[in-house]
DNA sequence: AAAATTAGCGTACACTTGTACGCTAAATCT
DNA sequence: AGATTTAGCGTACAAGTGTACGCTAATTTT
């Protein structure tokens, strides 16, 4: 048996889901969306959500989860293209930037509740964002032998670099969206070559 | 005439003004809080609230300007105290990371309203946080007669390190704070350096 | 075939929200 | 002194919220 019923119910959890991802937008946050509202626009009756998820805050984390995922197959797609591209910074920030206007409404969620009301939805950003961190000082480590601190320190400064750039890119055109990724770019290169220099004096 | 209507209604926006920086926390942010909830912490009857803003948005904005002035006053401070102690860098991630920990809850207004779900409210946060750039811009320019595109390159890098270790900053204890901190002056160390390394090379 | 489980619905309730409207008392203006 | 302005209040209302509760119809288990 293929479980009808579990089925159905998959699907109607996909629904929800996709309708409070639907909602988000400049203007909408998650926080500022209500459970009638995703119900709404998701075809089920109020009550009905409870069946799937105990809360907001519930669907929220799910989200968060969700979007690691998109964030997940970016950096796999990153990692591909440095492979047969070579520029670590320049595509790095190609394919970030891309990811931002590609889902702008997945980056705000994780940009906005980085910072919102809930611990476990901090938490949870946070988490993704650390995946970057991780992975990146790995790499550096492999790449230049720094120590993990070292490496991890620079990660962080990568990683800090480039989220903010997507985040100013949001409101941005894309003249000034292309400013701001030569800038970033830049930015990159110098805290790179920075750490390698002061390695050497160490 | 001293104009004892105009002091009393002075006395009740401040009031207002107080009431929802109290009430701003970890738990609390600006867009989660309703105009009644304002009135009933300031004393006032709801409907008195008009008589000194039109809207929730207004106020928020008049907050946003009032912890520009805190923030002015940081940057002033900071001033003096790298004229004294000489290191810029230290002193200037010192100064910033004792403001977060003593005003968290004006900082978290900026830090959720920057990527909040009003225009406005987006543009006032940047403007403060240009202050910054600007400025800094200006010392660096002066200082290794950068031009006035790279400094700005320069100076982006450095307050988005800053700004964000300050973000990070709130969810952690003195410990992990402190490492962060030192992590965040390594940051710093290694952008401006490479930025004046790339700049010999060119 | 009978019994048990459950996704989804409708009704209902107690709250909270923003704000329109008209009043009052005190300060200000003429 | 009389007229005007206005900060603040109370009442009132329509709209939206989360969620408790009980029902139904269909799937799943026994």
């Amino acid at each position: 048996m293929a479980g009808a019923r579990a089925l159905q119910k998959e699907k109607t959890r996909q629904a929800i889901i996709d309708a409070a991802l639907m909602h988000l937008s400049a203007e909408h946050s998650f926080a500022s969306m209500s459970l009638r509202e995703v119900a709404r626009e998701a075809g089920i009756a109020p009550t009905s959500f409870y069946r799937h998820f105990n809360d907001m805050e519930e669907l929220g984390l799910t989200l968060v989860d969700e979007s690691g995922l998109t964030l997940r197959e970016l950096m796999r797609k990153a990692r591909q293209r440095i492979e047969k591209n070579g520029s670590v910074i320049n595509t790095s920030v190609e394919t970030f930037m891309e990811f931002v206007e590609r889902n702008p409404n997945i980056f705000r969620l994780l940009l906005r509740e980085r910072s919102g009301t809930s611990v476990k939805f901090r938490e949870a950003v946070a988490r993704e964002i650390n995946h970057f961190k991780d992975e990146l000082t790995e790499y550096l480590m492999a790449e230049s032998d720094y120590s993990h601190e070292y490496a991890y320190t620079l990660a962080e400064g990568l990683v800090t670099l480039v989220f903010n750039a997507g985040a100013e890119a949001l409101d941005l055109n894309p003249i000034e969206r292309e400013k701001l990724k030569e800038r970033t770019i830049l930015q990159l290169r110098f805290i790179t070559f920075g750490a390698a220099a002061a390695k050497e004096k160490a």
